[in-house]
DNA sequence: TTATTTATTAGGAATGATTACTATTTAATA
DNA sequence: TATTAAATAGTAATCATTCCTAATAAATAA
């Protein structure tokens, strides 16, 4: 893969925040260091580091947000103030259970949490 | 909340089918019975039914898919044939462990399990 | 039964995130 | 320095879903 100054600006912009963004927020935040970069070019290298593993991906309604964290992990979603707080994955002793109770070869868990974080307590 | 047979209609087809449709597979369903029946028409609907607690909503990918099972449950995703599988929800005690450990109240819990099923072995 | 009122519908336009397309630019390398 | 192929900018297209509005129909009152 050749390099891009485009694609290292967005991988840093990814890597500095903890909000897990957006592909629209990336874009904006990309376009304070190179006025013209396009949404398409955003989009397109934020595929790319997924799959290079630099990054991951939590889908949060119908919007595609972006995490710095690559560890494998789940997220607790505040439905107040909209945050995502990630967590480490739970038990790998599920996949075993899925697979003795249906059979079913598990590659990847997807949990979410809805409920209230500790803020609004 | 007043009668309309497009409701009924649409409640009948959701039920008859362990498949979780689409919007649009069931709107095709609907237009066997109601040859106008709009899709707009469907997905108000749909909602509607969902508030009264009749169906339930799933996410797959970013589309939304209708289940008649009414009781909490997760599911099962495989990636060979895209079949959703019901499963009983996951230890209740997951709610307890995460309000301690993060002071996160969850109301609901969501889960897929990504991988190969049992057709596939 | 008929008239009234207001929820519901059909049909189509609008939205919004994402992807696709294409001419131009630019990194790599010969 | 010239070549070439990958990457980009800018824009159009896609597709699920929501929104809008005039017409229709269910519920109710007269």
């Amino acid at each position: 893969m050749r390099y891009s100054y485009q694609r290292e600006i967005i991988l840093d912009i990814v890597r500095s925040t903890k909000t897990h963004p957006t592909a629209e927020w990336i874009h904006n935040k990309a376009q304070k260091k190179i006025k013209a970069i396009s949404l398409g070019t955003v989009y397109r290298n934020l595929g790319l580091l997924e799959n290079l593993g630099k990054i991951q991906t939590v889908k949060d309604n119908n919007v595609v947000r972006y995490d710095c964290n690559t560890e494998p992990h789940n997220h607790l979603k505040c439905k107040i103030c909209d945050t995502l707080i990630d967590i480490p994955v739970a038990n790998e002793a599920m996949k075993k259970n899925v697979k003795t109770k249906y059979n079913f070869d598990v590659d990847d868990i997807n949990i979410t949490f809805i409920g209230t974080c500790s803020k609004h307590n």
